[in-house]
DNA sequence: CTCTGCACCTGAAAGC
DNA sequence: TGCTTTCAGGTGCAGA
């Protein structure tokens, strides 16, 4: 599922399209796909489109929006008579013939526009909710991003002093530190750093910190202009496709040589249950 | 409070 | 080939 530059990459997308657009009908098939009453939103007009951390929010002329969370395999396709957009889970619904099996919500629009949420694992859901209670969610769930001028080593060492002992990985991949970060580019951002996963964040120097953010905001950079990874060969319809994955260095490249020239290989670990992959030998 | 591990779901890919 | 196991871009929560 995406992370933060995925996610903006989807934003991006939806924007020129469904913006404008009023909502005719919504279809949904499982209660936990589609959180909230289809008469809040039908009706309204699509207003905006925002992005923060990994959540879409669309803004409802009637105050009203939709929040989505797409988790692992949630995706967001836009079909605009002929011209298909299809961002997240890259996977052969991106082409497919829809609704299919994994269609959770069908959003009919004017214009003759749809907008399918499609989500295979049925993790990711869409609820309806005010400003407020979305505000109260990124409140309480979430910190500041990578890229935000207050994610500073000291507003790092403030959420580091009460968990000395955790590793770096797992503190990178919390939503409440660091909003956005995902598995990808969290190994990414580390072998940057030349810091390994495993090491607890009280060992870990002022200068390192620093170091951690700028390749944070180096990877995040990166994936955002390449319109995020797109892992297989999933080429969207509009024949655009994510190009991250062309520039991973350790993600998903276990036994391959470390791109630093160091003679080490990239190993695959586990760290709090997720896949973890980096250099052992310059990575400490 | 923190930490660990599993639960939530389904399918693709890798291993035997 | 075909069966079995592992893995998947993410949380959320019970129990220690």
């Amino acid at each position: 599922m995406p992370e933060l530059p995925e996610v903006e990459t989807i934003r991006l997308g939806l924007t020129d399209r469904i913006i404008g657009k009023k909502i005719i009908s919504v279809d949904f098939d499982t209660a936990k796909s589609f959180q909230g009453k289809t008469e809040d939103v039908v009706g309204s007009t699509i207003s905006g489109v925002e992005r923060r951390a990994k959540l879409i929010q669309i803004k409802l002329s009637n105050n009203n929006n939709l929040l989505f969370h797409l988790k692992l395999t949630g995706q967001l396709i836009v079909i605009d008579h002929s011209e298909r957009f299809a961002g997240g889970h890259p996977s052969h619904d991106w082409h497919a013939e829809l609704p299919n099996s994994n269609t959770r919500i069908v959003f009919e629009l004017s214009d003759n526009v749809k907008l399918y949420f499609n989500d295979m694992r049925k993790f990711g859901w869409c609820k309806v909710l005010s400003p407020q209670a979305i505000e109260a969610i990124y409140e309480k769930d979430y910190g500041f991003e990578p890229l935000d001028k207050e994610f500073t080593v000291e507003y790092l060492l403030s959420k580091a002093k009460r968990i000395p002992n955790r590793n770096i990985k797992q503190f990178l991949m919390d939503q409440t530190i660091a909003a956005g970060m995902g598995n990808i580019y969290t190994d990414e951002a580390l072998f940057e750093a030349g810091i390994s996963p495993l090491r607890k964040i009280k060992d870990i120097s002022v200068p390192e910190w620093q170091k951690l953010i700028d390749s944070m905001c180096k990877v995040l950079n990166m994936g955002l202009k390449y319109g995020g990874t797109t892992d297989s060969d999933y080429v969207r319809a509009d024949g655009t496709k994510g190009g991250m994955q062309d520039h991973l260095k350790v993600y998903h490249q276990t036994g391959k040589p470390c791109a630093n020239d160091c003679g080490g290989k990239v190993i695959r670990i586990t760290v709090g249950g997720r896949g973890t992959h980096y250099c052992s030998q310059c990575q400490n």
